[in-house]
DNA sequence: ATGCGTTATGATGAAAAATTCATATCGAAT
DNA sequence: ATTCGATATGAATTTTTCATCATAACGCAT
């Protein structure tokens, strides 16, 4: 048996934290861009890295400032280069957690998923 | 320390199978509606169930036949009762691999950011 | 042949989300 | 005080998504 209709079935998933009563606190997309922050020091920077728009970043950036109880960003504006944005230590630490729960996720996910798979392909057709 | 900052923090999470290029084929919302089907053993039926309307279900379920290769759903029209949808036996063993795979995850997923949320807490703060 | 309940579809409109455009504010350096 | 580049926001516009309404087609029983 070659081929199944199962072959080219992929798994995808995302995973978001959110409050007591689901509310989304941070997922994805904002952790994307708060490594960007990370990289680049600015957000104009980490918005044209991403190719995502200025406006669009900041809205989501001030929905995670107002509902997580903590700040993960330090902004400044002014000065002679116009102004930066860093992660605060706690920033870096959420976003490195999230990078380490994502990077054992991706293996079980996949590991299992191919399990699924087989059991799919094997007992039946 | 009896409270942290990451205390209330929850994690969510939803999985989809897509095909070679990441257009979703299956998800969360047409596996309950799916589920439903074969429970009820109408469409109609499983969207009342369900508190959602037939015209967008009817459009979903058009999508997954339309992406997936091979049916289903085992629709009927006319009779006297009008009519009936069922799943296939393919359809059938589909859901119960998504239902098997999401019994495993949620264990998984919730052990790992057990640990994840404890590590937060412990090294900081 | 007609009545019934279900599947099948088009058309319209409302609501929400995303994008674009414009503009204000800030502060170090000159 | 003026310049400069980045942050901060409002407002309008477009796009996308979702909900509603109306209506056709179907086929078994009577």
């Amino acid at each position: 048996m070659a081929t199944s209709k199962y072959e080219n079935l992929r798994l995808q998933y995302k995973i978001w934290f959110t409050d007591e009563t689901g509310n989304g606190l941070l997922g994805d997309g904002k952790w994307k861009i708060l490594k960007a922050i990370d990289e680049e020091g600015s957000l104009t920077a980490a918005c044209e890295k991403l190719g995502i728009t200025y406006r669009r970043t900041w809205n989501d950036l001030k929905s995670i400032e107002k509902r997580l109880g903590f700040a993960l960003l330090e902004k400044n504006r002014g000065g002679v280069d116009g102004g930066s944005t860093s992660l605060t230590v706690e920033g870096q630490r959420l976003i490195r957690a999230f990078d380490i729960f994502h990077e054992q996720m991706d293996t079980i996910m996949q590991d299992h998923f191919r399990l699924l798979i087989n059991e799919l392909t094997s007992n039946g057709e």
